[in-house]
This record gives structure tokens, C-alpha cells and sequence, in this order.
DNA sequence: TTATTTGTAGCTAATATAGTTACAAAGGTT
DNA sequence: AACCTTTGTAACTATATTAGCTACAAATAA
């Protein structure tokens, strides 16, 4: 259980928000279809929230909301609010400085991963959450 | 330690071999640039090497050298060389397949994987091995 | 007041990655 | 042939990340 599989689960999340609009969903609910523990939901829907992308409430009949709606939200935002920005890792240890290969090599790599972090974005902002769920449920 | 650092690992160690061209290349001084054990560079190398980028030689005045010149090299060679195909991973657990969000949900995470994993591919595609040396040491 | 639900701290378990040691196999050199 | 160098790879350890769990305080509706 180590690989990142937030975006997987954001996503689904969304879905099950995306087909009760209006509606507070709770974390029981959602961690029932996701197959996963309540808590986990509630720190992922935590993440969302931060980002503007549901709204929570707490206490009897509380849970969670799309903040707008579905067609207004789409996967590059998504991404964005659960990801470290990330898509490889710089090395582990710094390079050796004194090799002019090793001197350099860590910023040209950090460009690349802001261009392919950008590449993801372009593509995700693609799909909006109405378009996901009309892939979900075609028959919807 | 959990970060996947290869394709980074592996551009510095194809720079190294770039810049040495037509000549064998110890992993034990790729090593000392990289600042880590030759053994993982030698891991690496095998994976390139695989994908046909580099060619290795054992035994006495062995090591490695490119098996192309770095302009026909391109980062996306690179990264499937070293990546697994996953940007981000499916649910660990399997969605619960009475849900219908759950039901299809996994499919279609599935194919936006494999346009993302694309999108990336079409990105560094891009940078040659040599365009990426031209960074790495622009007064060379 | 009571029941319900989120938010979050703190822990455990599982997994991936890097790093290390050790050594067989390959291939030059003398 | 004997020797030295270097790769290839197996097997292990250490560390970091992620998911999952329990427990409980705070918020809120009825």
C-alpha cells in the first residue's frame, strides 16, 4: 500500500457526491462504495475542501456537498488538490556538485516536472466532473 | 525513501554517458556523480539497456555507452524505459461493485491513466538527450 | 439533552524504493 | 593460464509513504 492512489479515490468521492447534488453525503456512505475506512474519506474530503471544491458540515444530518455544480468542476483542480505536484521524484541525495553534470542537473529536472505537472493539468482540465459521471452512469 | 526517483536518476546518468561519448563509462564514476551505489546505477542501466538505449560491456575496460547518438534519444524513450505506467494508482481495495459509481468507476480511472500516461510521452517527446545536455552544460 | 457526524490525532500494517554486501560470469592483459 | 577489472544480479536492510484503524473532541440538529 504504497502507491498513491488519492486521485482515484477523489474522483470517486466526487462521483458520489456528483449524484446526490443538494444532498449532504456522509463519510460512512462514500467509504462503503470506495470499499475503504470512514476516516480516510473525511481526510480526503478534508483535502477537497481546502481546495473549495465541497463544503462540509457537521453534526446530525451533516456530511459533505459538491461546492458548485458538476460541470463546473473539473479534473485538473481535482488533481491539484490532492497531489504534491510531483509526477517524479528528484534525487534522493543531492548530486555530486563537483561534477558539472551533478551542478546542474536538478534544476533542469525541476523545469521538467513543472512542464509535465503543467501537461497533466492541460489535459485534466479536459474532463469535468458532469463528463466523468456521464462516463460512470452512461445510462444516467 | 518512497519517492520514485529513477527517471530523474536515469537522465543524469544518460548525461554523464552523453558527454562521454563512444567511450565505456564505469558505473562506479556515474556513481560518484549521481552521489549513490553503482549497484543501483547498474539496476538502472540494465533497464535501459532493455530498452535499447544504452549498450554494456563487462570485464576489464568495460561500463557503458549510449547505443545512439544523444540527438535520437528523446525523454520519453527514457521514461518508459524507467516508469511503470502509472501517473497515479487505482484503489488498492476494489470498489464496491453494488454501487454503480463503484461498478464502472475503475474503468474509466483506467483510460484517463492511459491519457495522462500519454499526454506525458507527448511532452517529452520533446527534449532530445541533447537538447537536455545543451541545458545541463550550456557552455559545452 | 441526546444522537449524529465531522475533524483530527496517533497508531499499526503493508509496500515501495534506495542502498548495501557479496559473488558469479564475462572479458581483457600479461 | 593466471590475474585483474567490471558488469549482472541475488539477497538483505533501512527508510519513507500510504492506507487503514481506533478513539475522541467539537459541532449541530432534533
Amino acid at each position: 500500500m504504497a502507491a498513491n492512489s488519492q486521485f482515484s479515490m477523489a474522483v470517486h468521492v466526487l462521483m458520489m457526491l456528483a449524484r446526490s447534488r443538494e444532498e449532504n453525503v456522509k463519510s460512512d456512505y462514500i467509504a462503503k462504495s470506495v470499499n475503504t475506512n470512514p476516516v480516510v474519506i473525511r481526510r480526503l474530503l478534508g483535502q477537497l475542501n481546502h481546495a473549495n471544491l465541497v463544503v462540509s458540515q457537521t453534526g446530525a444530518n451533516g456530511g459533505t456537498r459538491l461546492a458548485r455544480c458538476p460541470k463546473e468542476i473539473n479534473l485538473a483542480e481535482v488533481y491539484k488538490a490532492v497531489s504534491c505536484g510531483e509526477v517524479f521524484a528528484l534525487h534522493g541525495k543531492s548530486p555530486n556538485p563537483d561534477c558539472p553534470v551533478g551542478k546542474n542537473i536538478e534544476a533542469v529536472l525541476c523545469n521538467l516536472q513543472k512542464e509535465i505537472y503543467q501537461s497533466i493539468g492541460d489535459k485534466l482540465s479536459q474532463f469535468t466532473l458532469q463528463s466523468v459521471f456521464e462516463m460512470v452512469e452512461p445510462a444516467a
